[in-house]
RNA sequence: GGCCCUAUCGUCUAGUGGUUAGGACAGCAGGUUCUCAAUCUGUUAACCCGGGUUCAACUCCCGGUAGGGUCACCA
């Protein structure tokens, strides 16, 4: 098996194009055959180096690699242009002369198959046999010129040319197909197996957009924060399953490539689900936040958002938030807005500007007086520099005679001045002691 | 408009003539918890419509309807 994705190079590289290639790359492997990449370049007005390399980054990001070389089909006129003069003097295609469709008025020569047949009928792997009317087609363009092939030759030439033996492609393509399969026939190739899969749409019913989505493969990785992983996740399960129930849908590649086949295939669209892409965000985000490698590039991520804000930078404070974050957040973008709202704000080790004094007292049952003599309690096995598990002891005791919610609830507003929170000993670990010394007496002040 | 493709909870889907129509995400309720988050448990919710075929249709056939795709000297 010999399959490829052949995405031109018109925009930034676009999460269908990615699933594409991604149902490629997992048939490829799954069944011992060759993945292949080829950049159809023809364009010259619209294609541009820039998407090129966006590309190639967006799919070694997401390991999906191809074998052989890329292909670039600009770099393959001469070979059409033999085609396209085999064909003429065969007697299979023509070059007519007609006024450009431009209005300018000029002459110009495109090339055009002679078409005979009446329908095409193929087999597609997924949707079964299709029949295509083609006599309204007439005698279709397949050049501009004898030396500037359009995009249906060009990839019929070149699918057969690198032995393309199935083509699987976005749905949209099914009505190109029967005008190509008229190319294959003049040009006297094989036939390859057909399988449209089909295209992801938004939650309004219309293809993915840029209005409305994020679309660009990188952007996902620089912009809002999934994990490569998870994306392949979610993007496999739009339009494949398994088709083996009791499995965890959290998947890696070489789960997926084990798994993978045409069977699983669906035929309806899918609609895309940000929510569901979030949630195997965070399932993978969990997952490799034992990677210590990971971990560090989250905490790098936490540092440089911490420094905009002129925080001031502990090792800590950075390892806390993080720690916290991988619990709490879907996405990297989640994490980053947390720290720029100020959510994280009472790690800084100074005091707290603002308390909110009522907080302390705001669930009914705890007392003034009670709070008071709780807190200069705490503040006194703070102040004997307790270990950790000396200082979680001291607590847990206290919280049995006075009940958890007098003793953590207190300690916790007064360590973090907030309603919501970590937990206050997390908070304790993180902090210095001078300024849970601070902020205990401040919030002792209060209970006056 | 012509041609083509598609149709199960809000979303992704399982299901291949007989099922209490199953799972996941989201939602809701409750447990746990010092708060939030997390977690656990429970729960709401679907076969597009109409005809056939059949003892029996979500499942097969036909016809509608709806959505999507495509009708370039773009890819």
């Amino acid at each position: 098996m010999r399959v490829r994705v052949a995405p031109s190079p018109t925009g930034l590289f676009h999460i269908g194009t990615a699933r594409t290639a991604l149902f490629n790359y997992l048939l490829a492997k799954h069944y011992g055959g060759a993945f292949l990449l080829r950049i159809e370049d023809t364009d010259k007005e619209r294609s541009e180096k820039k998407y090129v390399d966006n590309i190639i980054d967006g799919l070694s990001w997401l390991s999906i690699a191809h074998d052989e070389t890329i292909v670039y089909q600009s770099l393959r006129k001469n070979f059409h242009e033999q085609l396209l003069v085999r064909l003429v003097e065969e007697g299979k295609a023509y070059i007519s002369e007609e006024q450009a469709k431009d209005g300018s008025g000029r002459i110009v020569f495109p090339v055009r198959l002679k078409v005979t047949d009446s329908e095409v009928v193929w087999n597609d792997r997924i949707h079964g046999d299709i029949v295509t009317p083609v006599k309204e087609l007439g005698d279709f363009v397949i050049a501009r010129s004898i030396k500037d092939p359009l995009y249906h030759f060009a990839v019929v030439a070149d699918d057969a040319d690198m032995h393309i033996t199935h083509i699987v492609r976005g749905d949209d393509h099914i009505a190109n197909t029967a005008r190509q399969i008229l190319i294959q026939q003049a040009l006297g190739y094989a036939r390859p197996q057909y399988a449209h899969i089909p295209l992801i749409h938004n939650s309004d019913g219309g293809k993915m957009s840029k209005r409305k989505n994020a679309i660009a493969v990188t952007d996902f990785r620089d912009v809002v924060g999934i994990e490569q992983e998870a994306l392949i996740n979610f993007i496999v399960f739009m339009g494949w399953n398994p088709k083996n129930d009791s499995q965890d849908e959290i998947m890696d590649m070489n789960t997926l490539i084990k798994l993978f086949s045409f069977e699983g295939l669906q035929k309806a669209k899918a609609i895309w689900n940000e929510k569901k892409l979030h949630w195997f965000n965070r399932e993978w985000r969990r997952k490799k936040s034992i990677d210590n490698t990971y971990r560090e590039s989250i905490c790098k991520c936490i540092k440089d958002t911490l420094e905009k804000r002129n925080f001031l930078i502990d090792e800590k404070i950075i390892s806390g938030i993080c720690n916290d974050s991988l619990e709490r957040h879907h996405t990297r973008q989640e994490l980053e807005s947390a720290i720029n709202d100020g959510v994280y704000d009472y790690l800084a080790p100074t005091a707290l500007d603002q308390y909110a004094d009522t907080l302390l007292f705001n669930k009914n049952t705890l007392k003034k007086e009670t709070t008071h003599n709780i807190l200069v309690h705490i503040q006194k096995i703070f102040s004997s520099s307790p270990t950790l598990v000396t200082l979680q002891n001291e607590i847990t005791e206290l919280a049995k005679i006075h009940g958890a919610m007098q003793v953590y609830w207190p300690l916790r507003v007064a360590l973090t001045g907030k309603e919501k929170s970590m937990d206050p000993m997390s908070v304790a670990e993180i902090l210095p002691a001078d300024i849970i010394q601070v902020r205990l007496s401040q919030a002792i002040l209060l209970c006056k």
